[in-house]
DNA sequence: AGGAACCCTTGATCCAGATCAGGGCAGGGA
DNA sequence: TCCCTGCCCTGATCTGGATCAAGGGTTCCT
């Protein structure tokens, strides 16, 4: 469910991938029938927890993983819905597009999020991958029969789209009201939260994704973005450990600026 | 389902309440236990489109309507989420609201729309009246019943979520990306949708909410806001009939300036 | 090794919208 | 009737973040 931030993400950089073709299926082949979702990494996370275990044999023939380069779009704003997908491993950037090509990026999707449930006939934004990754993809008629056959799925999905909306209405509020300090804490807090501390005990984060798109998920410039991390960290809020990875060293610090409330 | 913009509200203007305390409660009163719910004006909409006439004389057995005065409070954020309402007739804002006071609206809701759903314990956002409303309460409790005997309100719920989380997306958008005379072109076109036009077959807006709700919405300030609508209407796309109504001369303008996509 | 393509960062300047200030008007109460 | 209060509008000024410009580091390709 493309939890506005979300960080678990951390397993992409330990499980380099390596892959010949922009995209690489593997369906039903080597894995067993029953096989290939049962052991599946996300199998307890997003909508899949919600499967009793005689669905898996149903769901293993009906759905299909594919492994991703960066960069690799997956589903497109205003194409055709008739698939949904779910992340494996990797992270993916979700945005929309005005007609001058100015974009917003409404999310980042992680292990077990879902991508690309849509309202109508169309799929409301774009999903393009950050890092290698892999997802997992079913056609939207599947699932369709899949809730209708068991209620505990829909309950899932409403659950985990009811958090996306609140997700939503946080980052409405983050754009409307609070200034590129305060974004920018709120957001290093928001991944912090769902990711492991340092063997110090210090909690951090891991960014993967370029600066520009931070920057276009909280409405800033990647200068300004820039400008703001180099000044928690001369605040002593945070240290760069790498490009892709800070320290949060004053969290509390960091609250405050955050303006708390998100 | 508070879409962010809607305005079939018009109604309002044209049933003036009159009420002597700040809520008045009528319950399983004067109507039959039956009759409440079948004769309501929401019947058609919102979740209760979804129930079977059967579930009508418990539902009505397990809410209350409610007339509010404007500028009431219905359910505040962080509160112990114990209900859910249904607006029945009027207007409501919806907003979250900063440890320092600033303020962000992130939705008004009119009749049909559901308030007060939230995630965890605790409401996510306040909703307060704009204008005299009536709003129909029943327990969460209830609801959560209905919905396990019920898989077909489960799903209304869902799709009304959805929809929801699309409108949140495109506000995300909107106030990631757009200027102010983007933002306010993009207001008056969605509020203009869902309206019916004028005599004179121009669409109009109603907007019973004073400048400052409409500019916490956009993430503008009320002088800011003013200054577009003056712009707008010396260009010739608008013309403001009165305080609370808006003509759209010239949409096609409106569209143009809105950088379309929303 | 060389170099091309990205990123990221920093500095200088600009500007859209915020803030500050003041005035007009409509509704409501004494 | 008159005053008070709240909302709206408009002008003047300020400023946070955007924009413009440039330099350095890293990765990948040749």
């Amino acid at each position: 469910m493309t939890f506005s931030v979300a960080a678990t993400a951390e397993s992409i950089a330990a499980v380099p991938v390596s892959i010949p073709a922009p995209a690489v299926v593997s369906g039903s082949s080597a894995a067993t029938e029953k096989g290939r979702c049962a052991g599946c990494s996300v199998r307890s996370k997003g909508l899949c927890a919600a499967l009793p275990a005689e669905e898996l044999p149903e769901l293993s023939a009906a759905s299909r993983t594919i492994n991703l380069l960066s960069s690799t779009p997956v589903v497109l704003e205003g194409a055709e819905a008739d698939s949904v997908f779910t992340v494996v491993s990797g992270m993916l950037k979700l945005y929309k597009t005005l007609p001058d090509g100015r974009q917003q990026i409404t999310g980042f999707a992680t292990a077990g999020d879902v991508i690309g449930l849509a309202v109508g006939e169309a799929y409301a934004y774009t999903a393009e991958t950050v890092t290698a990754s892999t997802v997992c993809r079913a056609p939207r008629s599947a699932l369709h029969r899949l809730m209708e056959r068991r209620p505990a799925v829909q309950a899932r999905l409403l659950a985990m789209t009811s958090v996306e909306l609140s997700a939503a209405q946080d980052q409405i509020l983050l754009l409307g009201c609070k200034t590129a300090v305060e974004r920018v804490a709120s957001f290093l807090l928001a991944l912090s939260r769902r990711s492991r501390p340092l063997p110090d005990g210090c909690p951090s984060v891991f960014l993967p994704m370029p600066k520009v798109d931070i920057g276009a998920y909280l409405g800033l410039r990647p200068e300004t973005l820039s400008r703001v991390l180099r000044k928690l960290e001369d605040a002593g809020a945070i240290t760069r450990l790498t490009n892709d990875r800070i320290r949060l060293d004053d969290a509390a610090a960091l609250e405050a600026t955050a303006t708390l409330a998100a």
